[in-house]
This record gives C-alpha cells, structure tokens and sequence, in this order.
DNA sequence: GGGCTGGCGGCAATCGGTTGCCAGCAGTTG
DNA sequence: CAACTGCTGGCAACCGATTGCCGCCAGCCC
C-alpha cells in the first residue's frame, strides 16, 4: 500500500530528464513537442520514461497551460436515466478528443448546482450544463468565464442544443390525430422548465393546425410519482389522449391510471416524450418522442471542445437536434369513451368546428 | 464571452495580498491555517478577496501539496441503471467531506478501464472501483498507487464493499420455497462477475439447506435483451422459479417469457437482485433482493475517504451491507406445471398446498 | 576565412498556491 | 535590565510541468 515516492507521483520529468542526460524541458518538448527536438533524442528521452513509467502530471500541466483537458458536464439529477444516453454520448465525444469527463450532480437544486459550478469554475476548461436549475442571467455569468454549452434549453447569448421539441410535439399530435383522437390533454412538468413551455406550446400550435382541442393538466414533478399522481388529477373527466411532458410522467400516468381500472390504450392513449430506456420496457410500451440523447450529449460537448480550442466564441443560434416518434403500445384507435354515450356524434354534435376537422384527421 | 484576465483564472493570491497590504504566504495562510494569523488579519484578508472574488486554484493546491480533493468513482457502465443509486450516494458522501467526485466510464471494457485509471491516476487522490473489469491483480497494482475501495466484489489486499449476497439470496430462496416451489432455477450473469459465482454459490448452499434442488443456466449478459434471449433457452423445460443474476435479466425473462405465452407469475416466479428503479415499474412488478445502492456508494466513497485522509490503510475484512426481500408481482405461489399432468407426484399434493396457501396469495 | 543561417539543447521564469524557517516585537520572568 | 518565549508576518524554496530566449555548433555561401 505504500505509496511509490516521496509524494503521490511517479516519476517526474526532472527524474528522466537525470536518467537520459539531458535538460528538463527537452523531455518536455520531446513529449509536447515532436518536431522541436532531434528525433534520435526524443527516441532516446521516451524510451527512458517509457522504462521508468513516466506520466505526465496533468495538474502540473494544467497550472502552466491554464489548460487542464478537463471538462465538466453538470446534470440536474445523476440518477435520472434521462441523463443516461447523453452521459454516455457526452463521455465518448470527451474522450475522443482527449479530454476527461468530469460529472457532477446538481441535485436539483439551483443552489447545489451553483456551487458546483464555482467550485469546479477554476479546475475545468468548460462546461455542459444538462438541464440547468438556474436563471438565465446565472448561467450568463457563469459562460463569462468559461465556455458554456446548455442542453435541452435556449440561453440567449450561450450557445445551445436542443431536440426538435415542435416537430416532436408535432408527430405525436399528428400520431393521435391519426388514431381519431380529437382533443389533447398536455400532463405539463416544472414551470421552470424551458423544454415544458416549449412542448406545451408546440402542441397546442400542431392541435391548432390538426383542429384539435387542448387543454394542459399539472404541473407535476417529472418523475413516476407525479405521474402517478396525475392520473387522480385527471380521472375526473378522463381524456382519451394525453400527451406528457416526459416518459417517466407518462410511466407513471400509465400506472396510475391502470391502478384506478382506466386501460391504456383502450380507453385512452399515453404519449411520452424522451425514449428513456423504461420507456420499452413497461406495459404497454410507451409510445414516445425519441430524443436523440446520445447525440445531444455528443453534440454539445463537441461544441463545447470547439470553443474550448479555438479562441473564437461565435453564439450561432441553438442547435436543433432531430427527434422521431417511435410508436409502441400505449396509444391506440379511438373508441368512444365509456363516460359518454358517444353513438355517431363525432361530426355533429358538440359544434361544427368539431365536424370539419374529423375528416382531416381521418384522412391521414 | 471574454474570459477574465489574461489566463483562465480571476484573482490569485498575490492580487489578493497586494489589496490587503500584506504578504501572499499570509493570505494562504488566512484560509489554510486559520489559526496561524491573526484574527484580525485573518478577517480583513478574507473580506478583501471576498470582494475581489478571489477562488483558490484547487490545481495549484493540488500541485504543491499533492492532494486534489478528487476521487474518481469508475464503473462500468454510467447508462446502466444499476449504477445510478451508486453514483448518488458517492456524490453525497464525496460533497459532504468537501471532495469532489468524478465519474469515469469503463464502457464495460478492462482495457478502457485501464487507459482510465492511468490517465487519472496522477490527477485524483483515490479511486472507487464499481463493477471491475480488471483482474485482482490489476488492480493491486493500482492500489499500490494511490488508494482503492472496490465495490460489489472482494479482491484479497484491497478494501471491498460488498451487499449480503448470500442473505439476500437465502432471503430469496425462502421466500420461493415459502410459495411452494421445490425446484430453483439460477439465470447466471457473466461469468467473470465476482457477485454471479457468490450468489449462485449461495443458492446451492440455501437450497441445500431447505431441501429444495437447484439447477443454473446461462451465462447471459446481463441486460434485458439478455433476459429475453435466455427465456428462449429455458422454455425448453420450464422451471417454476428463477432467481436472476440482476433485475434487468429478471425483467427481460420475463418479457421473453410473456412473448412466449408464459404467465408469470402464475405459471412461474421470477426474483430479481439489486431492486433497481424499473424494477417497481414492469409489469408484473418484480420481486427481487433490494441492495442497498445508495448506501454502497457512499460507504465505499468513504472509507476511501478515510483511507485518503489517514496514512494507515488497514485492510480489514470486505465490508458487507445487509439486504432485504421486496416481494412483489413476480413471483406466486406454485401451480402446478402446465407441461406435468401433475396429479399428486410431489410431497402433499400440489392441490392441497395450493388450497392451503392461495389465501396468502389472496390477501396481498 | 568571416559571416550567416538553421537546428538543437539548455537556462530560467512562470503558473498559483503551500510551508519551513527566520526575524521582529511584545510580554514575561528572574 | 537581560534573556527567554510566543505570536505574527515575510522570505523564499518548492510542487511539475511549459516556453521564450539564448547560445553553441555545423554547414554553407561568398
């Protein structure tokens, strides 16, 4: 257990420096370097370090370079396997480009998260922020000190990734649509969330073109349990087609509904919003808004290497990130909901408006 | 989008003593030795890089007294569930003793494992290993270098933390043998995994025990595709219980087995081990051995912390964390096979049996 | 042969803290 | 009053790299 050395390190430069009868800074830049110095040198001076286990300390590097290849990727809740994918794909872009993944957890706290930030402000040449708690005008401050990528949020001035959270709205009201369902209800996640008033938004912009009504239930926490508890919210006067804020929502919705004897999809349709691994493996299977998590995390810290390396910090607008609808067992046809007598009033009867638009959404 | 300064930082030491009109050494001392300077001193320096915005350079900490109050929790897979309780209770217990805690992936691969430790070996005071990849004797080498907690498995030399395999699967086991059945099946993960030789070790040794017999299949890999996959290789001859390696082969056995026209848990019981999220969340929900996840992460985080801190590193016995049955829609008592005509073959006649205990069963 | 050029290696400053050692000073004691 | 002690603050040497600048030497041209 003993620690080699004096102190924690191996081998410094200096040591193989001794060891191959030449200067300090000729086996930095025998390293750093290549052309700078003799090859038949720099052969010798790294098969000296190779031998004595040499590794180049990055902290000592980092205090000379103010570089440190290190950067961190900041997400609201470690354990929320939102994160999954884009962990990964933010982990693999880091590393292929010879960087260290830094991870740390806001605890979906704004406070947490700052103090996070500022800890890590110095130790870090940048940082992602996956679904920030905090206030646009906190993250300005913060991307004035260090470059800054933001995900699944629009920051003005600080560049952005984001999922075509209209077009996915969009598939997925025209999915509904398609199934004879002619009102939505939105199950909404935090107020504070861009990506919630985004989404909400989008749909009711596609169930305006579509002629479809809405209406938005919640807000709930983005979690199963809130799902859950949503499903009382909503039993009152049961939809037949929810659209949630995202698939642990619609999980729990599901669940909740099960629970109170409502079928899904039968007696309403649940759409979710991410494609979360969970989302294919509860029954049903959720039909959901697949994001391309992987990618996103990729992207933004691909951007974020960019600025990191080049000085330049042009703020294009937000990367928009494609997304599809994958459709699995929790939606289905429309039957007419056992609360109402529902014999062939679809077109007629609650209003003409209705009527006109049912043959759009049978047509497709 | 300027960073500040002419390097990365903001105000270092020497900024901080020429505002207060004092020497640097005394400023570091004002944080670092806060007894070593006058209170009053002490104060006024503290107000004067308070104002300043003054941040000390964790890097440059780290360089002169070789501690970066990093550690690095390594896994073997961020996306995998399994992992998500683990990393919160590190981060929890890393924060709380003001570490910070870095997560490295291991993309299920040793050698990756590997290039990751020795790229963060200089950079971090200690390391968490969750899930190795590596050989034992891989990672004594590493723990020659700096201090190691392993997690989930035991390597001689090396502190580990474990959960009580061979309660949780004794508590499994009863639970099956409770229900009825008289048979055991194990669904075997990788077989290099340390925790699939002990837990199906423990099996034979309960089964023993309470006169039931055990057989094992597998090895799969243990994900959900991987449980699917291997519902194909026990329809063959079906069992009437199966204790998984983990929840996601549990989960996708019993996806595999549904697709198949299997009922469970009517036709069999499934158990599960870890009690990871979805586990909750399938359908029927699973019955599995909770592990204490949470509380793994952060007793491996620290003890390595102690480890860290103290210059002694006793290296006492693994230390194990006790686990407790959660029973749950997967498993019920045993009917008797659909593929044996089973007239009265076993002990009591399985009629009898189930008369006696289907009102348990009612009841829950 | 003198002067120039280019290649190569070394010196030493620097990044931002930490810390051993010393010096000044006040207060105490004999 | 001299010597001693304890409290404070400063000086300067690190930690382990990087890098601007300089100097040496060989080769080349005129």
């Amino acid at each position: 257990m003993a620690q080699r050395g004096r102190r924690g390190g191996g081998p410094t430069i200096y040591d193989v420096a001794r060891a191959a009868g030449v200067a300090p800074s000729t086996v930095s830049r025998a390293f750093s370097r290549p052309g700078r110095v003799n090859a038949a040198t720099a052969e010798r001076v790294r098969r000296v370090a190779d031998d004595l286990g040499y590794r180049a300390n990055p902290l000592a590097r980092a205090l000379s370079t103010a570089r440190s290849s290190l950067i961190a990727l900041v997400v609201s809740d470690v354990a929320n396997p939102f994160y999954s994918e884009i962990v990964r794909g933010a982990q693999a872009a880091a590393t292929e480009n010879g960087y260290t993944l830094l991870l740390a957890d806001a605890q979906e706290s704004g406070r947490v998260e700052r103090g996070a930030l500022e800890r890590l402000l110095p130790a870090v040449d940048g940082f992602v922020l996956g679904g920030s708690r905090m206030s646009d005008s906190a993250i300005r401050v913060i991307a004035k000190q260090k470059p800054v990528v933001v995900l699944n949020r629009v920051v003005v001035d600080v560049p952005s990734v984001v999922p075509d959270n209209p077009g996915g709205i969009r598939r997925a009201v025209e999915h509904l649509s398609g199934l004879g369902h002619h009102q939505l209800t939105y199950l909404a996640g935090p107020e504070a969330s861009w990506a919630d008033g985004m989404r909400w938004r989008s749909l009711q912009d596609a169930a305006a073109d579509l002629q479809l009504r809405c209406r938005r239930v919640g807000p709930a926490t983005p979690d199963v349990p809130g799902g859950v508890r949503a499903a009382g919210e909503l039993s009152g006067a049961l939809p037949t087609a929810v659209v949630a804020f995202n698939d642990q929502l619609a999980i729990g919705l599901v669940r909740g509904l099960s629970a109170r004897g409502v079928r899904v999809p039968r007696d309403v349709s649940v759409v979710g919003f991410d494609d979360i691994g969970a989302a294919a493996l509860v029954t049903p299977a959720l039909t959901t808004v697949a994001a391309p998590l992987h990618t996103e995390g990729a992207t933004a810290t691909r951007h974020l290497l960019a600025m990191v390396e080049g000085v330049q910090s042009r703020t294009g607008p937000p990367l928009v990130l494609p997304v599809r609808l994958v459709e699995r067992g929790s939606t289905a046809q429309r039957r007419r909901n056992s609360t109402s007598p529902a014999s062939g009033t679809t077109k007629v009867s609650p209003s003409a408006r209705n009527a006109s638009t049912s043959t759009d959404a049978g047509s497709r």
